[in-house]
DNA sequence: TAAAAATACTCCATAGGTATTTTAT
DNA sequence: ATAAAATACCTATGGAGTATTTTTA
């Protein structure tokens, strides 16, 4: 079962659409810029369906792009609530 | 940057807590009882927080495991939805 | 030609398997 | 004694890095 989209690619992902380029978006997840663009393609080849337009040195979102980039911050988000969330929880008796 | 809440991890969760058995939610998962042991435990580890009491055969879930069943169902519900929802998009005009 | 992304490798972390041990009924 | 989870060990996949090549503004 392959992951496809996990934390580690949707936040790779939205990193990317809100700096506009893949080499910031590496600047700012510590990571380099080959790493987002393998996250990038990765996600891409297993949805199936590409998520920018590589035009030259701008990188703009397809269709299919900017509505996974809504639901990625959905998920992300969720994610953060339950993290944080569960820690409340860790010292009550069941 | 561990992935902690990846989808993988949350579906051997979900599905111990619905069939109420690791090693029947590694049949169901095609896995073996070993993997959905480490994924529980890798949970559990990265979260801090027990989600299950190991009482004998019986797994109960704790406090924290029942706020994280909620949240994990939530989780994958939104992934599925972006998943399936993108295929919509792909052939559209950007 | 200079920037940004893609790609070819290399390395290592970890997911998953098999076999075995532990534990509670 | 048995059924289920934990664990030790091994292998293979793929995530991430460096270095390089490709691309287009």
């Amino acid at each position: 079962m392959p992951p496809i989209l996990d934390s580690r690619r949707l936040l790779a992902f939205t990193t990317v659409v809100r700096v506009g380029s893949f080499t910031h978006a590496a600047r700012e997840l510590s990571l380099t810029q080959s790493a987002v663009s393998h996250a990038i393609r990765g996600l891409e080849d297993e949805l199936g369906v590409a998520l920018f337009t590589r035009e030259g040195r701008a990188v703009r979102l397809t269709a299919g792009g900017r509505y996974l980039a809504e639901r990625a911050e959905l998920i992300l988000s969720e994610m953060q609530t339950a993290r944080t969330g569960i820690q409340a929880w860790a010292r009550r008796p069941d």
